[in-house]
DNA sequence: AGAAATTTCCGGTAGAGCCGAAACACTTCT
DNA sequence: AGAAGTGTTTCGGCTCTACCGGAAATTTCT
């Protein structure tokens, strides 16, 4: 089921993983760091270059907007990007720090949008930016309200720890969910990106599947007990806004 | 040169392109279209999922935001994205239309950006779309400014009409290409998209190489003469600020 | 339930990917 | 300049792997 019975394809994303992490590479360069032989990447690439993802400006090969295209017609598809989009500029304007769309995407949240506010900027947050659901409040917000058993399997799995604040603990997350589920938003102080604390609210459908995340993040400096309740409303009311908006769009 | 000498990869992002046209497919849907046995397909579709860049949802597979990540990293390595991201806002916001950033990649324009006027929706402006140089303002204004040898063989190839209104004639290109180099920017009246009128300026650096260029457009009937020459002056300008910003980011 | 359509599994085989080695560019020394 | 070094591209034969037919399993429709 999880192993890929194609080993062109697989070694082919490589390489374009490759140049995506680094923004270009060489062949020789990049031979070494996949360990393979020259000749072969050299292969490879040619062919990237055929399809259009990959180009080539002398001796460097770079991914093209190919991606690009890709990555905003899949956006431009789910739903939930129409619904959400001038909420998430109200809710940046309105609380003045940054504002994200996420989803989950095989086990993982992922960033769909990013609306700045007038002040913060944010290196973490770019729109395909992923993380695992534990570790910050857009995606305890999604995990209260995944199935049942999909929540367990995950919390049975690996929970890695990405700072010192971190609840790798399942008891305690089970905790957090339940608070998330009575309160209707979620909250984390620093637990992905230390000293960035991040409230966010589920966005469902009438159906009460889960569909995504609205998310607030800024400075723990700036953001104290009652700012944090303050804007944990102003994300609940986006969501419920949202809500509505997924059956009319 | 120019064909591909490992043929997996390339019917790998043949089925991810399908997938991307059709926003998703279903293994025996994607055998039919693109004339492969099903079981292959179904092979191809395993290893694309096990890679993360498509993902599935019972029988239906889809890409995934992965293409949205290296599409966006790819983007913000660009100097000039960087360069003329809050000029673009500025342009939307002083003309009230549609403002783009425009790159060439592979003899062609691409969009990379796009920041909307208080009016204005445009369906054919998304970042990642591409189109010929020679059939839009942007894409001349690049051409203004592209070496000799590289516009004559471009001209000499085939010049692809789109709408009633293209210009294909090599001739009457030059001359509108002189026009552009001594006006310091390019029009179009519909000779990409019907009713659509574009103004563009291109954006150099200080050794003159071109980097792309900086777009407006809207309907016909609200850009006359008089409002294409101040829109024209605007993107030029916006144009030079961005030619002082590269050399400082 | 039965039938039809679609997906998934499996294994033998042909042909395609693979890579060593040599030829070819392009830099950087002496 | 010439030579040595570094990296790229071409080539071709061998081996392994992608390929696809067919069957089993699953889902969907009648």
């Amino acid at each position: 089921m999880t192993d890929a019975p194609n080993r062109s394809v697989e070694r082919g994303f490589a390489i374009v993983d490759e140049l995506a992490e680094n923004g270009g590479g060489r062949v020789s360069e990049l031979a070494e760091r996949l360990e393979m032989p020259v000749s072969t990447v050299h292969d490879y690439l040619r062919t990237l270059v055929a399809t259009g993802y990959v180009t080539r400006e002398g001796k460097e090969y770079r991914t093209t907007t190919r991606f690009l295209e890709v990555g905003h017609r899949h956006r431009h598809r789910l739903e939930i990007y129409k619904a959400v989009r001038d909420q998430l500029e109200t809710v940046a304007a309105e609380t003045g720090e940054h504002a994200t769309l996420l989803i989950e995407e095989d086990d993982q949240a992922v960033i769909l949008a990013v609306e700045e506010g007038p002040d913060a900027i944010n290196l973490f947050a770019y729109p395909g930016a992923r993380m695992p659901l534990h570790v910050t409040a857009p995606g305890k917000a999604m995990l209260a309200h995944l199935p049942e058993e999909r929540v367990e399997s995950l919390l049975e799995g690996e929970l890695v720890s990405v700072t010192s604040r971190t609840v790798t603990d399942p008891d305690r997350l089970r905790e957090q969910l339940e608070t998330v589920r009575e309160r209707g938003y979620a909250v984390d102080e620093g637990e992905r990106i230390a000293g960035m604390v991040c409230v966010a609210a589920p966005v469902l459908d009438k159906d009460d599947r889960l569909r995504g995340a609205i998310c607030v993040c800024g400075p723990e400096s700036r953001l104290d007990e009652s700012r944090r309740a303050e804007i944990g409303e102003v994300v609940e009311r986006a969501a419920n806004v949202t809500q509505v908006n997924l059956d009319y769009v």
